[in-house]
RNA sequence: CGGGGUGUAGCGCAGCCAGGUAAGCGCGCAUGGUUUGGGACCAUGAGGUCGGCGGUUCAAAUCCGCCCACCCCGACCA
């Protein structure tokens, strides 16, 4: 490809808009454009380096046992209602009315149509395992798309599905896809770790998530020092302190004026923050609930939600509070009617706690779960966090932050059954399929990449991955034989199968140079006066300071070896 | 959805507070010339619904109201 030809012009200043690394350079090399929030267009170089991501999938779904085929964007509503994630996605789905007024969605992901095609071609065992997958595009309207390519409402997924005849079938076809997804990743030369993750919207059990390691990442992964645990914020857990047995007390009310949060209850009372219980408001799908932790916990949404199987969640306003009757500051769950109670496992965790008396300016010392007060759930709903100890090994746990570039889950039978997936077993019982699903962002791939090879002067391509190979840099192109050579070479490499983006533009050497470092192809190759005196090219990688000269004659070699 | 911010030429910005000269600057773009190893220089030129609608005023980029878009934090989110 020729520069002067090729579409989509390098910037010399970054759009404001734009923060994170990958995004600036996304940006001022030309290779995206924003249309929307959330919504790109991708330019010639960008979409090259994401259809060698795509190939490279492909490639390892196939070796995988995976078969690519393709579903629709366009789905009716309908399937969304037979799974229920219409109201699992909630918001999250794009929805529309064709002319007749049937509601449509724009597939966010693929689960039902999936499960559906496999509901009317799958009979027997024989059939079974399957692997099917196809590389689509998804819609999603995200509350805030963010980071550039990182989080977006429309973009590229691989998705894979896979269907077993039980959980130890599963089990095998996961562990070939956490495979596939290492080869995936290595191919692309990323550094990936994979990590316990909560399986959200889709519904499930285990899963995993492949992070990039990343400052500009939107998740945070806590890992633990020590040993190899891993996990997503989200799922994170943590060994919690067990307080020393002691006798229970009877309950004791207390004033506490002016005392409101856990931190000035603790030290007006003169105890630990861990000695006292907390209350927390939400409001789950319009229904408000009390939680209660232990003081020195603090709420994980995700896992609350999961604990109450809701789609909305947020803290309750002050309003919503006061109308329930509750008093902020100093409420707790003793002789609390008429309103859902969820507790963290914390709870049982010690002896003897304070907790607000449900008036203000008071607490109640000596409160104690099941003799004092009961609740509806009561689970593990803390939030791990950085200097807490590892549930495997009581090591100190560590936080990071980390673009998830894949997620892959054991779905077990929930779609199945839901849609009455079955086939027949060796018995002739009829029994539902075992699930798994495997998905890739390829433009959120893309942007880790950046991320993760990059220096102050620009992109620094992964060869596999790179638009192209060669930054072919003609220096001084009104002299014929410069010109002369450049083009020569241009066809020769061509010809040897190796991919050149020459710069034929009539620039200064400063301006091709930084283009060459903007763009980042792994190989630099100069072509000018100075190097044809010793007739040779220069040649430098983009990852290192130093050139070399290349006689003509071997450069195509040369390179051939350097690109392996 | 809550909080904060921004919208003036392709990109980066000034002008707005305190209304009034002809809507500016840098980069980029076009033409000509001089240059040519790390974002050169000179000259000439093209390019604008000042986000939109409405209001105030003799007069609005500037003041007021409503709306829209985009960004950041939070909420939310494979």
């Amino acid at each position: 490809m020729r520069l002067s030809k090729m579409f989509g012009k390098t910037l010399r200043e970054v759009p404001a808009d734009a923060e994170t690394v990958s995004h600036q350079l996304l940006l001022k090399a030309g290779m995206v454009q924003q249309v929307a929030a959330g919504v790109y267009s991708y330019l010639p170089l960008a979409w090259r380096s994401l259809r060698k991501i795509e190939q490279i999938i492909r490639e390892e779904m196939n070796a995988a046992g995976g078969q690519e085929l393709s579903m629709p964007v366009l789905q009716p509503l309908e399937i969304w209602e037979e799974s229920g994630r219409d109201f699992a996605f909630g918001k999250g789905l794009f929805t529309l009315k064709d002319r007749r007024d049937r509601r449509l969605v724009l597939g966010p992901t693929h689960e039902e149509v999936i499960t559906d095609l496999a509901r009317r071609n799958v009979r027997s065992y024989r059939d079974l395992p399957l692997m099917l997958y196809q590389i689509q595009t998804k819609f999603r309207d995200e509350p805030r798309p963010r980071g550039g390519l990182v989080r977006v409402r429309e973009f590229t997924m691989k998705d894979c599905y896979s269907f077993d005849i039980d959980e130890e079938a599963l089990e095998l076809s996961y562990q070939k896809m956490k495979e596939a997804y290492r080869n995936i990743y290595a191919r692309c030369s990323l550094e990936a770790v994979v990590v316990e993750a909560d399986s959200g919207a889709i519904g499930g059990k285990d899963s995993h998530e492949f992070m990039v390691i990343a400052e500009t990442g939107e998740d945070e992964v806590i890992y633990c020092g020590d040993c190899d645990y891993s996990a997503n914020v989200e799922r994170a857990e943590c060994a919690k302190s067990h307080l020393e047995e002691e006798a229970l007390l009877p309950m004791e009310e207390v004033a506490t004026p002016g005392a409101r949060t856990i931190e000035e209850v603790a030290n007006f009372l003169g105890v630990t923050r861990d000695r006292t219980l907390k209350a927390v408001f939400y409001s789950a799908d319009g229904e408000l609930i009390f939680i209660t932790i232990r003081g020195d916990l603090e709420v994980n949404e995700v896992k609350l939600r999961n604990a109450l199987k809701c789609s909305e969640l947020r803290l309750a306003s002050d309003e919503e509070v006061k109308e329930a009757g509750l008093v902020a500051g100093s409420a707790s769950a003793v002789g609390l009617k008429g309103i859902k109670i969820v507790a963290d496992d914390s709870i049982n965790l010690g002896q003897n706690f304070v907790v607000g008396a449900n008036k203000p300016d008071a607490h109640i010392k000596n409160t104690n779960y099941r003799r004092d007060f009961k609740v509806d759930i009561i689970t593990d709903i803390a939030q791990a966090e950085a200097g807490h100890r590892c549930p495997r090994c009581g090591g100190e746990l560590r936080s990071t932050r980390g673009i998830e570039v894949g997620h892959i889950f054991k779905l077990g039978t929930i779609f199945s059954q839901k849609q009455a997936a079955f086939y027949l077993d060796r018995d002739g019982n009829q029994k539902p399929m075992v699930m798994g699903c495997y998905g890739i962002g390829l433009g959120r791939l893309l942007a880790a990449a950046i991320e993760q090879n990059h220096d102050e002067d620009g992109i620094i391509w992964p060869v596999p991955i790179a638009p192209y190979h060669v930054y072919l840099c003609a220096l001084g192109v009104d002299d014929q034989q410069v010109v002369s050579v450049s083009e020569k070479l241009y066809t020769e490499l061509e010809e040897n199968g190796i991919e050149v983006l020459i710069d034929d533009r009539n620039e200064s050497a400063g301006v091709k140079f930084n283009d060459a470092d903007l763009l980042g192809m792994p190989v630099r190759l100069v072509v000018s006066k100075r190097a044809l005196k010793s007739n040779s090219a220069e040649l430098k990688m983009r990852r290192d300071r130093e050139s070399e000269l290349v006689p003509l004659d071997e450069v195509a070699d040369r390179l051939k070896e350097l690109l392996g």
